[in-house]
DNA sequence: CAGCATCCACAAGGATACTG
DNA sequence: CAGTATCCTTGTGGATGCTG
């Protein structure tokens, strides 16, 4: 997910598309879920996400601000600080990936014994 | 997203997490909503997708025919027919992306508006 | 503190050729 | 037809260093 929300073949896929992608992206989805509970400065949003470096964690955020899904606050104090927020598309948004988290994370154990027979019948 | 099921630092997340990223993956996503609809054998599935390279769809197949998301019925004759159709674990996975891509197309002109904003408020 | 710019390694993913 | 195997290009994303 680049700054001018570029992907492998963005190009030539509908536009929507590339929104979904946005939004359910690696990371996309952890600052969605985090910022759905409350506002975060980016450092913290850094610490509560946790392993991500801080230039996937400024595009991520960047594009969901380019797409209206976050809002960024930057209060002009130095040393600066800057919130993030969700709009009201963004928290729409992060309520269906949350759903969709949700939901996976309730299915695991479905999913792992999935695994088992597949693994099992194959070498 | 990879046959025996890695990504990017795969190692160190938790398990849900890579569950999701399979089902929200580019091929992952259309293949559930494709599949949504009826069952479609491997060259089928490959045109109606469009654009994917077989590579591609042979390993978000399996990587989802291994969640147990996808049933794979390889038909024994010649020439070879296989039809893929969805598990009722693959059937709510695939309900859930559906809404998500639907609410992300209906939403899309605010989504363009916010960029037109956003753009436009710097170089 | 909150970024931006640069470099770099590795992995995703496409193209091609081949097989059961 | 439905893949597998291989090569090769590209992009993603981490690390580092610098700035307002």
């Amino acid at each position: 997910m680049g700054v001018s929300s570029r992907v492998a073949g963005a190009e030539e896929m509908c536009p929507y598309r590339l929104v979904l992608e946005h939004v359910t992206s690696r990371w996309g989805v952890l600052v969605l879920i985090a910022l759905e509970e409350r506002s975060y400065r980016f450092s913290e949003l850094r610490r509560e996400i946790g392993r991500v470096s801080e230039k996937m964690l400024t595009q991520t955020l960047q594009t969901l601000e380019r797409d209206g899904m976050v809002h960024r606050d930057a209060k002009p104090v130095i040393p600066p600080r800057v919130d993030y927020s969700l709009t009201p598309l963004g928290r729409e948004a992060a309520a269906q990936v949350r759903t969709l988290a949700t939901w996976t994370e309730r299915r695991m154990d479905e999913v792992a014994q999935a695994r088992v027979k597949y693994d099992e019948t194959r070498p």
